[in-house]
DNA sequence: TAGATTGTTAATCGATTAACAATC
DNA sequence: TAGATTGTTAATCGATTAACAATC
């Protein structure tokens, strides 16, 4: 029993014209290096096919890699030629989930708030940051980015009406949590946590956290060993 | 041939008192969250002792993967008692490297550069950032966090003469690739990447990039998900 | 001592890589 | 057609989990 299920109908085939499987964060975080590196190099010359094999090499991914996550979204290559490479990035792009518009609300308007929103790197991606709430009296109705900042108050109102379903938390760690409860109290489906406190949500909310402290034991680890290495 | 080498010993067992195996990146996020998990969560009460089982409950992690990863850094528990907490948190601290303090630099004084030196939690992990770079006239001699901001002509010499071995590089992607060259020219070991480049360095040097796009093909995936599963 | 917990070996699982027939 | 590249199955590898004797 159990054995007989059949792994392939999971996602199934055919869901009106789109494809949407359920991706890992490693495959997802493969598709976006290829994206970049499609996006980015090719920008250039702008060559109309690429191969599994030059991806590889330039991203030092393994080409059989590629060849399974570009069809685990439904791409087909072409015989001896590869895959195109405009197809590709729309692939890529649609099944990241970018292609489908979506606001979000920034929580917190600290420095790094604010750097977040003055980089508007964002737009490129499908997310547009339409509100920010604080809770110091100094900072409401400031203009950062876009957008002029709001009371914490209205936040709720806010992510009602607006059927918002992200949140960005740059806030101080103690109130994370409280807040993050208010969100999804409110409505929001998904928090990009860059305070660094560990949020508990529901199941079905996503919180993908952004932990300075990640990158740092990895470059300390490295300067360290390194230093003892002579 | 070849079958017959010694797996364990890569990891030379004695080298003075100190214990410094090769950690995997894996390895090294799980242990900043046991890490983080022992200094905060524990804090209130000062429990002397914790168990495995405990911590991955609390963190959702296999108990025999926590034990592996004690092994890993040394670390020996007792009987039927658990793991002294101050010595685990003692030795997880120095593996990641944190215990040697140690200088870094940051690159490109924008919005992003100024929040992470006011954010100030790098001490915490044993980094000091001990000075800012920048080539805009406009915000040479700032006061950023502790830091007055210097110009780009006066890096090399900074970073030979303090045998500066970090640079933060927070500068908009065209300069990166140029400025790096430079770093590493001039004898830094790491860089701690956050423009949106893929750089490239001479093997032996590490990049550790943080991409905001990785965390947004997360959120926007799940997002999209959601809405098409009604 | 009895019982809980470690340390470690063996089994499982999933992800990566190799091989190769099918295809353009 | 010949040859390069895909798509897919099988083999390998490494990481995770289970099992259990050794230990306090």
């Amino acid at each position: 029993m159990g054995a007989n299920i059949n792994r392939e109908s999971v996602l199934d085939p055919v869901r009106g014209e789109e494809f949407l499987p359920q991706l890992s964060r490693r495959v997802l975080e493969r598709l976006m290096r290829y994206y970049r590196f499609l996006t980015e190099s090719t920008a250039k010359e702008s060559i109309p096919t690429v191969t599994s094999a030059q991806i590889a090499q330039a991203l030092d991914v393994d080409a059989t890699q590629i060849r399974k996550d570009f069809a685990a979204i439904g791409l087909q290559g072409m015989g001896r030629v590869g895959f195109e490479v405009p197809a590709v990035c729309r692939a890529i792009f649609a099944s990241l989930g970018f292609d489908q518009p979506y606001e979000g609300i920034l929580v917190g308007a600290g420095h790094l708030g604010a750097a977040l929103l003055a980089y508007g790197g964002f737009a490129k991606y499908g997310l547009q940051v339409v509100a920010a709430f604080d809770n110091d009296p100094d900072r409401i109705g400031e203009q950062i980015g876009p957008c002029t900042v709001k009371p914490d108050e209205d936040m709720r109102a806010f992510v009602e009406q607006r059927q918002i379903r992200l949140a960005i938390l740059t806030t101080p760690m103690d109130v994370s949590q409280g807040l993050a409860d208010e969100l999804v109290g409110a409505g929001v489906r998904a928090i990009w946590n860059f305070s660094p406190t560990q949020l508990v949500v529901p199941s079905g909310v996503l919180v993908r956290s952004e932990h300075i402290s990640v990158g740092l034991s990895e470059i300390a680890h490295h300067l360290k060993r390194e230093k003892s290495d002579r």
